[in-house]
DNA sequence: CCAAGATATATCATATAATGATATGTTAGA
DNA sequence: TCTAACATATCATTATATGATATATCTTGG
């Protein structure tokens, strides 16, 4: 039917199984066989068949009368060997319980994917929305912090790159969706040595980040804070978080060779 | 070749896919294609294909240089998926920050999956294993407070069903292996309304549970806190953590019908 | 309460697409 | 440099996934 990859080394069947899982998100949250074929587009049959063996196989949990489908346990059995598997998160760990305890609000360790940046670890200290309880969302990193303190250790070349290409969404109102200005907030992230964004994902939120530096200088983590502009404002933010988080970030980042 | 299912609903192909994420774990951060083929019992052959297949469908890192295959960014997000997926999660999420955040100890919502508890949440407040930092954690059920809280909601049948049946492991020198012993733990966290266990998983821990118990009654998820037994003994756990431990078991807890 | 529409489950002939053996290319270690 | 272990590529064969169709079951509105 759809011939999208090479042949002989790729299990259609396999990545038509995955389209399953990754048709659960925010919104789809249980999903009838419908429900996956519309999302999907896959054909009635093949859903059928993929989702009954993903239940089978303990992937996929079934409610018995509503027959809807729902991830199950082992989702997050995945993300367990998805964090030992990630020497970074193992660094980070203990230094970023010290620092929420330090500073008592939300602390997040954050990764570059692609033109995301994806939450690994979320350490809240304080309610917040739902979604930034939870590790593994995804936002577009141009909009965040932590992803703007990333770009700015990256080359100029390869930061031009991203602010002119990567994908952006108004989260709010007030998301910064014009790239120049993003440009100077990355410029003036590499001269500071940390980012500070405001309402990007959500209002009367502050964002503030320093990037997890790799041996060769090059970021692709960075620790981030979030907290609200109802209790900080930039002064003291700057007086009483940045110092812990920057060294926060530069405790995990990898000795340099002197 | 092997025919373990029923036919014609099971698609074999996603079914061995699967295998191969299942393979890895703590001590399987890292596989090449031969320890893939080792761990899963599939062919050379398969393996190439499936892992090739996984890996431009993003669900599998590949080294450049290595050539190592290690879990992606997606599994995380595949945690993110079931975070929305299960109600419970949202309930008790903004409780337990408030509790960790009151206690000062680390607090774990876990949840019965089979005869194990997995840790869906965990909001460590001090240093600990790296293994209890991270959700997704999953250890058998009878060796653990939050699995011994739960059981004491269940029937008399199916609690000793499941003390005589259930897998246990002894994880340190002085797990309880007793079923005997760990039949009457649960008898006394019947009656007290929460368990208490010591060196289970790691020595010098205390695990302290409440269950949260459905509109029936039963339970099947509990309310966790772990504390060294060198700053805490049983006498003032139950008078400075108890309490609150109970309170937001019962906050999570549906209203009942009155 | 019943009928109609939607959705889930089961069956089956057909050819596609997965299979696994083999051959070639590449890396790492002695 | 040679050798062993491993990764990658190729290919004929048929087993296995496919999707159309038929039946059962649930849901909804009149």
């Amino acid at each position: 039917m759809n011939k999208p990859k090479q042949n002989t080394l790729f299990v259609g069947s396999l990545a038509k199984g995955l389209r399953l899982l990754k048709a659960f998100d925010e919104t789809h949250t249980e999903l009838s066989l419908a429900g996956l074929a519309e999302i999907t587009g896959l054909d009635k049959s093949a859903v059928q068949r993929l989702a009954n063996t993903l239940h089978v196989e303990g992937m996929l949990e079934k409610d018995p009368v509503t027959r809807r489908y729902r991830p199950s346990h082992a989702w997050l059995r995945l993300a367990y060997a998805y964090y030992w598997s990630d020497p970074l998160i193992a660094r980070a760990m203990p230094k970023l319980i010290d620092l929420a305890q330090r500073l008592g609000e939300t602390v997040n360790l954050g990764q570059l994917s692609d033109e995301y940046i994806i939450y690994a670890v979320r350490l809240p200290c304080t309610r917040t929305h739902f979604a930034a309880s939870v590790p593994g969302r995804r936002v577009p990193a141009l909009s965040t912090s932590a992803g703007q303190a990333i770009l700015a250790t990256h080359s100029p070349a390869d930061c031009a790159a991203a602010i002119r290409d990567w994908h952006l969404h108004a989260h709010t109102p007030q998301t910064t969706v014009d790239r120049a200005a993003i440009a100077e907030q990355i410029e003036t992230a590499r001269a500071e040595g940390y980012a500070i964004t405001h309402n990007q994902m959500i209002l009367n939120e502050i964002g503030i980040a320093c990037a997890v530096r790799g041996p060769d200088g090059r970021a692709w983590a960075a620790v981030h804070c979030s907290v609200s502009s109802h209790h900080w404002d930039d002064a003291r933010i700057r007086q009483d978080i940045l110092p812990w988080l920057q060294d926060t970030a530069n405790a995990i980042s990898p000795q340099m060779r002197v």
